[in-house]
DNA sequence: TCCCCTAACGTTAGTGACTAACATTAGGGG
DNA sequence: CCCCTAATGTTAGTCACTAACGTTAGGGGA
């Protein structure tokens, strides 16, 4: 009853990400209409609004969050840029590793359009609230808490950009890379 | 002969900035349009965008880079993180004190909205950037210096957001603490 | 002081992202 | 197999932003 029909979304949906990735690469972000999209995968402009929001919601679909959260739980040893860096390692071991190719490909599409940078900037504040209200809950004052989470987010996103830009190396290893920089370690 | 009539564009484009305020303050960003502005200053609306290319240009109006860039240059000791943020000390330290009231007022109304914060932080990708080059021209390898630059980065914007939000202590003493946390030490 | 040149501004006509209100269809559960 | 409702369609807008071209105002050189 509440979720009659819920393979046709599901197939319109992914139907609608794939035709986007494609025009995203082939003519760019901004030279792709929403119109152009909705064409390509068979359904009306309105359709692709009501699954994904706006234009840049079609590269944005993720859940992480709650890993994190929890693998940063409890952790009170040290500052909070290592307690940020080290919950999140955590959280990567745990989580199963996602499509390498997928995550590449719609980074890869971000990382060419400094609106899509910013865009990718502000999609992380939800993951960096949910680490704030851990870390607050754990006893930090809630500026220290901010700028620490703010942090190591933005570190990280930087590091997957030039990861899926300049094409070397693998994710993981790219990933453990930003963390240790972020965390107040040099590598080399 | 190559700059006729400077004032009376200067003019326009302080009465523009001030009108703009205002209203933001008052309507909210998303609800006061450029319309409305260019209207209150008595101008049409392409002059508006001539002067701020984007209605968010109003809010970001700055030209800080070449003293960080300046304090960062030769400072080889410690993990990027410190050489950054030690650097923005010694930078903030040779500026002149910005008018705080000023500067509260924007940073203000930018925490108020998402689509701002996000375009605070693509806004801050041009000092990140001369970061970078020069963190490299000292031999820094890219990707650690990309990480380590906009960690600081996002974290003095994260300290600045949450300083104008809850109105609590001077610009300075926050601007510093974010820094000390951004740099990989905790307070207290 | 008085033109004159050009920066600064205006007008018009458009594109494209996004929204609201309402109508229609398709497909799974009973 | 029909019915109910999620999923989609249609229409008609608003608003940020752009391009091309026409207009004015005000400071510098005579």
């Amino acid at each position: 009853m509440t979720q009659a029909n819920r393979s046709r979304a599901e197939a319109t949906r992914h139907r609608l990400t794939e035709v986007a990735l494609d025009l995203f690469e082939r003519d760019g972000f901004d030279r792709t209409t929403t119109a152009s999209i909705a064409a390509a995968a068979g359904v009306s402009e309105m359709t692709f609004f009501r699954h994904f929001g706006t234009k840049q919601g079609v590269l944005f679909d993720d859940p992480y969050d709650p890993a994190i959260v929890h693998a940063i739980a409890g952790r009170r040893e040290g500052p909070l840029l290592r307690r940020i860096t080290e919950g999140m390692r955590q959280a990567w071991a745990e989580l199963p590793e996602p499509a390498e190719a997928q995550v590449r490909r719609r980074i890869a599409i971000v990382a060419t359009t400094p609106e899509l940078r910013a865009g990718m900037r502000a999609n992380m504040e939800r993951t960096e609230d949910a680490v704030v209200g851990q870390l607050v809950a754990d006893g930090s004052n809630a500026f220290d808490a901010r700028v620490a989470a703010a942090s190591v987010m933005s570190g990280v996103a930087a590091g997957l950009l030039e990861w899926a830009a300049s094409s070397d190396g693998r994710l993981h290893d790219r990933l453990m890379a930003a963390l240790t920089v972020a965390g107040g370690a040099d590598r080399d």
